[in-house]
RNA sequence: GGCCCGUUCGUCUAGGGGUUAGGACACCAGAUUUUCAUUCUGGUAACAGGGGUUCGAUUCCCCUACGGGCUACCA
């Protein structure tokens, strides 16, 4: 099949080792969008080669945390087998020996004895004498291995069990290039590249190898994956070429990364717990260290709005439209219009795209999703009243865990009013300009907002107060608090009575 | 150290051989006819530096600087 019409297949392949974090689950949205913008697949794959990183629940982690982004993949662990399962690098354990062992009898590969400290030695003495200190085309001819010992000794070696590797027999000097479709043609000497192990002598192949394997195995078109790769794409090229594959080698993409707030450097938990802001989209207990890492589900924020904000980073449409829902980023969508320089995460952006999504929900359904709270508050307002106090709410707040704090008096008389209004506004005179408001508000027919703020007016005037040097004090009392929507609108919506007795109370209070 | 990648307002970015270098966040100022935390309007603010190429470069090339990544029997 030629690669020109192969359906497009691309995978995310974390390493369950912790939490993924936001640099993590940005990659797997660019390989949703990429494929669902191409009609193809998107896979995940756990690449678990390394048993002894292992963190229980970190797979778990993953699933949900693409469930909750809605960034599902339609084949892979956790959403139902392919025709490639499994999915897991653990589970295919069995058939990657094979390959190592094709590429030793085709000559690219061999077998190595060196302990850990022949290799630390070997180190320390290139290091010395100022050259690189990897396992090359020279420095292997020094070390045991199956270019070096005759024939019969490796076979003695392997057959009494002696532990081994398989590592890549990279070429002496030859240019090797890869082409990168966010970056052009990269192009590395072989001279600087080393004779990674493929095979490690617990069994396992290394991520190297199984990548390449299961990318092939798995039809893979398209691998999109963090900056951190690039420097062993050139070996994943060759490993290709080597295997006979390189007719269907997968296209490469490698993203710019996520950099941390303040100062340089690639974004990491720790800086979350410095900054204050989470670094994960769900919350993690660290099994192991009893650590808690907050997530921005637990923070309040929603998942399309954190979606949004995570596409922005290192991708732009050509216009000037920055929100997008996910359907719309599908459309838009292409690696070309990647960038290729880091992006700094910015946590008061996030806010402000939180604070547009919550605008964007009805009223109907920030009523729904804040009645537990209610409840649970004891809270007995019918749902035409709620929905209301939603509406005036919801133009102030940027999450909906703040609008009990925001709108608690919709449903409870204050029970103190704001220090600073109370200082600044609160004269002699106040006493007797409540009284007499709460009087004319008696006398009211209807209690509309553009009535109630008549009669506010024309009753300042009268006693020859300007209105805005009451307007924050009637607030106060109404509400307890500063700040808050339209005053008069919230009037209304409490009604006569209950803004009358707020008066009153506040008289007594005084 | 070596190799690789990068560099437009404080931040995310658009743009691209001739532009008043555009938008968003943040910030500041006015307005919403007299409250505020919303909204609206306006403003401050950028092509890392040096060489080329060119009539002309922020845009193309080279060098320097700076930043980042990689350099494990980790992914």
């Amino acid at each position: 099949m030629s690669m020109e019409n192969r359906k497009v297949r691309v995978r995310f392949a974390p390493s369950p080792t912790g939490p993924l974090h936001i640099g993590g689950v940005r990659t797997a949205l660019y390989n949703y969008l990429f494929a669902k913008k191409h009609g193809g697949d998107f896979l995940l794959r756990i690449e678990d080669t390394d048993q002894d990183r292992f963190v229980p629940g970190a797979e778990n982690y993953i699933i949900e945390s693409l469930k909750w982004c809605g960034i599902c993949p339609n084949e892979g662990v956790g959403f139902g087998d392919g025709h490639h399962a499994p999915y897991r690098q653990s589970e295919r354990k069995p058939m990657y020996r094979a390959y190592a062992e094709q590429l030793i009898a085709s000559g690219n590969a061999y077998y190595a004895f060196d302990t850990k400290e022949e290799l630390d030695e070997m180190r320390k003495r290139m290091e010395v004498s100022g050259g690189t200190h990897a396992y090359n085309a020279i420095t292997r001819q020094t070390m045991k291995n199956s270019l070096t010992l005759p024939e019969d000794d490796v076979k003695q070696r392997i057959e009494a069990g002696q532990a081994y590797v398989v590592r890549i027999k990279i070429p002496r000097n030859e240019e090797v290039r890869v082409l990168d479709l966010i970056r052009g043609w990269v192009i590395v000497q072989s001279s600087q590249m080393d004779d990674k192990v493929l095979f490690k002598s617990d069994g396992m192949p290394t991520y190297h190898l199984a990548n390449i394997v299961d990318d092939y195995t798995m039809q893979i078109t398209h691998v999109i994956r963090g900056e951190e790769w690039l420097p062993s794409a050139p070996l994943h090229v060759l490993l290709y070429r080597y295997l006979g594959w390189e007719n269907v080698m997968p296209q490469f993409a490698h993203l710019p990364l996520l950099l941390k707030p303040d100062g340089n450097g690639k974004l990491s938990k720790r800086d979350g717990d410095r900054l204050g802001f989470p670094v994960f989209p769900l919350e993690w207990n660290d099994p192991a260290t009893k650590e808690v890492s907050s997530g921005y589900r637990e923070r309040g924020y929603f998942p399309d709005a954190f979606i949004n904000m995570l596409a922005l980073l290192g991708w732009h449409s050509s216009g000037n439209q920055e929100l997008f829902t996910l359907e719309e980023l599908v459309n838009e969508f292409s690696l070309e219009r990647v960038s290729k320089a880091g992006a700094k995460f910015d946590p008061e952006k996030a806010k402000w795209f939180n604070q547009q999504y919550l605008r964007k929900r009805s009223d109907e359904e920030l009523t729904e999703l804040w009645m537990p709270e209610l409840t649970e508050k004891g809270v007995k307002a019918d749902q035409t009243y709620i929905r209301k106090a939603v509406h005036l709410i919801k133009e102030k707040g940027n999450f909906l865990h703040e609008f009990w704090s925001l709108g608690s008096y919709f449903f409870i008389a204050p029970e103190k009013y704001d220090a600073d209004v109370m200082k600044k506004r609160w004269s002699e005179g106040s006493s007797k300009f409540i009284a007499e408001l709460k009087g004319a508000f008696e006398t009211m027919e209807g209690f509309s907002s553009a009535t109630t703020e008549v009669q506010f007016k024309t009753t300042a005037e009268k006693m020859g107060i300007p209105p805005g040097q009451v307007m924050q004090l009637l607030r106060v009392c109404i509400s307890g608090l500063g700040g808050g929507p339209a005053l008069f609108g919230i009037i209304e919506l409490l009604g006569k009575d209950e803004v009358v007795r707020r008066l009153e109370k506040m008289l007594d209070v005084k």
